[in-house]
DNA sequence: TATTGTTATACTCTATAACTATA
DNA sequence: TATAGTTATAGAGTATAACAATA
């Protein structure tokens, strides 16, 4: 079993994904951030959610997980929970102020990371390459509206 | 500042990446691996290493990180580690047969994931993609070595 | 002094299971 | 009973700082 002549694009990917995640980490980290908080600020902002377990998914969390999160930023006053007089179950998640300037200034980090990372692409080629990562996510997910 | 009309690329790398590294997570747990063992023994196999500074760097962690992974590998029986007799310093990482099967079965693994992944994509297609790939990474790192 | 690696410790992200509150 | 969310607990991966051994 010779090893294969390329290497593999999981490996690729992978590799990628991690160097271009941990400049992005540091980017979002020098604003006071990081990806789940990204994640989530940028849903809240984007994204109609009626409830966590929306949210959630919408992140790619779980509850549980999700709710660590919230904790910590409630704590560090990103967002308000309160409960819904409709329906006292679910916990409408806002965001405050602060909230609103933290997304703000990690949008313009993950703008700039984002053109960083784009140089040298053509407009086609990115256009190509996102495609081409819809395409292989599709590949290894069960749920095709898991994307 | 109205929002991006299309999703950033960095935001499509990240999601894509998530999805196919829980994907090749799952397949490799099924054997009995995970990512970081597997980095480490595609390491071992394929590029001679002088010592585990230059084997952490290969894998793109800390050396004190490669020392927690191959003590659990050592544990496990995947490696041994015995002292260069020329320098006193120096771990030799040597694969032991159950390291050398476990290698096998991962890679047997990762290629099952990767034909996956590559699934309605030409070798044209994957080959603009690992180039399109290689030219993000290189775009967020200082150092144009680690590639 | 410099280099190699380990130990001690801790942080972040994630998850599952059990629980509370509400419907 | 079912649903929304939280709490408790744990595990994986990573990191930094302090240390021991060797050169």
């Amino acid at each position: 079993m010779p090893p294969p002549p390329t290497t593999p694009i999981g490996v690729v990917l992978a590799r990628t994904a991690k160097t271009a995640g941990r400049a992005f980490d540091a980017a979002l980290a020098a604003e006071g951030g990081s990806q789940p908080i990204w994640q989530i600020l940028i849903s809240l902002k984007t994204k109609p959610v009626a409830n966590q377990r929306e949210l959630a998914d919408a992140v790619g969390i779980q509850g549980a997980t999700l709710t660590h999160h919230l904790n910590g930023m409630e704590t560090t006053g990103l967002v308000t929970r309160r409960r819904d007089p409709d329906n006292r179950r679910v916990h409408l998640v806002e965001l405050t102020e602060h909230g609103e300037q933290l997304f703000h200034r990690l949008a313009t980090a993950a703008i700039a990371h984002d053109q960083r990372m784009r140089t040298g692409l053509s407009a086609t080629e990115v256009a190509q390459l996102a495609d081409l990562l819809h395409r292989l996510a599709a590949n290894v997910t069960d749920d095709p509206s898991a994307r």
